[in-house]
DNA sequence: AATGTGACATACC
DNA sequence: TGGTATGCCACAT
């Protein structure tokens, strides 16, 4: 077999890349916030970071409720505030999770950061 | 099959 | 010091 193809369809190729960024989301702690790049980095394709923010845009096709709010840029920026619906929303429920939002950006992301590849 | 895209990240000017 | 430019990789058309 060839490593191309192995590593192209990977071991799940049934499991689209979408579906594993769901799953690590969904696996964020309540309370916890991580990055795009995080969760690209622990799927092994580390600079797919723009495919996170992507699956999580089409995380509307998922059946599973995805906490998207929790997965903000390595900025603490809310970029994705506007793909909620209601640009308040993302940011109501990080407040709602006792996080603290200023200019769109959450304060306490350092302290609240959650990396799936290390705590995983 | 090829091209475009996208809620990022990093580098450079 | 901030805006611009490019890379990056997998999905969609």
């Amino acid at each position: 077999m060839t490593e191309k193809s192995s590593v192209r369809s990977g071991k799940s190729d049934s499991y689209s890349f979408f579906c594993r960024v769901y799953d690590v989301t969904c696996m964020i702690p309540h309370g916890r916030i991580t990055s795009y790049g995080a969760i690209a980095r622990y799927l092994g394709t580390a600079g797919a970071a723009r495919m996170v923010g992507w699956a999580l845009n089409t995380s509307h096709s998922s059946e599973r409720f995805i906490p998207a709010h929790r997965v903000v840029n390595r900025n603490g920026m809310l970029t994705g505030k506007h793909h909620f619906g209601n640009s308040s929303t993302m940011q109501q429920l990080l407040e709602n999770e006792g996080f603290t939002i200023n200019n769109d950006t959450v304060l306490e992301f350092r302290e609240r950061f959650w990396d799936p590849s290390l705590e995983l």
